[in-house]
DNA sequence: ACAAAACATAGTAGATGACTAAGTTTTAGC
DNA sequence: GCTAAAACTTAGTCATCTACTATGTTTTGT
């Protein structure tokens, strides 16, 4: 049940961009330096989350990242099911698939639970929550 | 954060054994063939299952299995721990890997909270509550 | 003795994860 | 306009892991 190192550094990426109260640019190479991370690699991982209208790029010179909403209305399913593919713990519960043993599936509500248990967990959680929950501590 | 086949094999492998409320030999091969499993692998998973206590063996011929504890004694936590290797959802939690972001990660308390919050829950679910969840429904 | 079961080890093909390489496009500053 | 710095994009690669298969050995009821 490990997450993939795609969506490790996708949260890291994000909390740095989380941690710019006042919304100033930060630079992908600059990140992957600090957080030593290849630059090739974390861009193939922002531009996943493109799609998910959570960042705001300045291209050319100069230019960067910054988060297009605050950091308390981006929950964390929407970044996982992104950056992880699925975040469904068996296949029979995601997408369009059915499964033959359906029926007679006695586990299948287990795992039902499960999945409901941990989206509910990420939805219920922003990046501002993990900036809040770090100061605290 | 998808469960492998060897965690689900399982978990259907130890339900069946938790179905004989009388507590009678199931064989392997049955239950391979009855869920479609290949009873080379499942014997595998059944392998990896035994140093946890679980299981009681009848060898040679007429043998089988059956459970060594009550079916609602036996939580799911340790069937994971032992089948998936590992359940943290991220390498730095498990073992006594030391992680030298460890004091700078903002991410760590929250990653520890996911952990925690998947194993209560598997902690606090057992063979019979499945089973008895399914006859509920 | 024989068959049926549990027990055990080694090997393998395909998928996936974690990258690297090699570009193109956009824009600020000179 | 030229250059440099950044975002953007695609394709390929290497190692690990998953999900098996193959091939046995050992135990025990009949």
């Amino acid at each position: 049940m490990r997450f993939s190192t795609r969506t490790r550094y996708g949260l890291r990426f994000l909390l740095r961009l989380a941690q710019q109260a006042d919304g100033s640019l930060v630079q992908l190479g600059q990140v992957a330096q600090e957080e030593n991370i290849s630059s090739g690699y974390l861009e193939q991982i922002v531009r996943a989350l493109k799609p998910l209208d959570i960042l705001f790029a300045v291209r050319g010179s100069g230019g960067g990242y910054r988060l297009a909403r605050p950091a308390s209305d981006i929950n964390l399913e929407e970044v996982f099911a992104r950056l992880e593919g699925e975040i469904s713990p068996v296949s029979c519960l995601s997408g369009g698939k059915h499964c033959e043993r359906q029926d007679t599936c006695s586990s299948r509500l287990f795992w039902h639970e499960l999945d409901e248990h941990v989206r509910t967990f990420l939805r219920e959680r922003t990046l501002q929550h993990i900036l809040d929950a770090e100061k605290a501590s």
